[in-house]
DNA sequence: TTTAATTAAATTGCATGCAATTTAATTGCT
DNA sequence: AGCAATTAAATTGCATGCAATTTAATTAAA
């Protein structure tokens, strides 16, 4: 189990690379979502987007801001001011300033936006299904790239 | 279990999406290397894109086109072609079009292009070591997201 | 063979990601 | 109160991704 040969490491082989099948891997399954999400007039970021505030839409008391949208995207607001403006123009949301704390934007659904939702789950049934995904695979995987997504966070402090 | 509030269903939250898992780790792992690739001077697709091209020299004959390039990384013209213009005003690679097809651009690393490499295996090495990745763990996770990758590859034909 | 169909890059346009800076508002400290 | 430090968004600049179109070269076919 020498390195025989000067160049021989698999250490920089592309297959080798966790990296590179994490980044495949992320935009293939986002390519396979994309005729799910142009019947719905999103892109991904913005579906994701939604996911969230449909999520937040249950939990009554308070909406959320920006800021709390990217931690939970873990994007941050240069990403996220141009992407909730878009969506705001479609009539999906509303963006207002706090008014106790004016540096705060809060993000409120329109009933277009919370309609959406509904949309969604069929759409991604029929997604599943026609791609026979096992779901008990894609939990398996979930929770181990979800494993990995925590030690990556807790290390970016 | 049975669904008993009408927005009860799991399927849409955030943190139940392999899409997102996969998304956001992969973002996070390139946020990893960005100090390794900022000593290398390079981005991180233009280091995928190095890295094929380290792997192609040790295969002499031919040059790599911009077309088998793609169909390594999964992207297309693009994506690359603008990418491997600043590779080349770097002076790591030259693009030339092929004399027998004058449709196809060859890519040649320059002997700035190929040292580079050698810079590369001591900095991933202090990058694992300083994150105390277990890599039995992150050969067997890279094993499980290929099979998800393959399987989606195949799917979208 | 000349014309149609294919093919490889390049180009265009748009929406991210993200670093860095700026702006405005709030907090903390003295 | 007054001023420095923090904080939340927004803005700017740059490099992807990717769909769609264009350009140029090659191949296939009538």
């Amino acid at each position: 189990m020498s390195q025989t040969s000067l160049h021989a490491d698999d250490g920089l082989q592309l297959d080798n690379q966790l990296c590179f099948k994490l980044y495949a891997a992320s935009r293939a399954v986002i390519r396979a979502y994309k005729p799910m999400l142009d019947q719905l007039g999103l892109t991904y970021p913005q579906y994701l987007a939604m996911l969230v505030l449909w999520e937040w839409q249950q939990q009554p008391p308070a909406l959320p801001t920006v800021k709390a949208l990217g931690e939970r995207l873990l994007l941050d607001s240069g990403t996220l001011t141009p992407l909730l403006k878009r969506l705001e123009l479609q009539g999906l949301l509303q963006r207002k300033r706090s008014a106790s704390d004016e540096r705060e934007v809060h993000l409120a659904l329109t009933p277009a936006g919370g309609a959406l939702r509904e949309q969604v789950l069929p759409l991604k049934s029929q997604l599943l299904c026609e791609r026979g995904v096992d779901l008990d695979q894609v939990a398996a995987l979930r929770s181990q790239v979800g494993v990995l997504l925590d030690q990556f966070m807790a290390l970016n402090h």
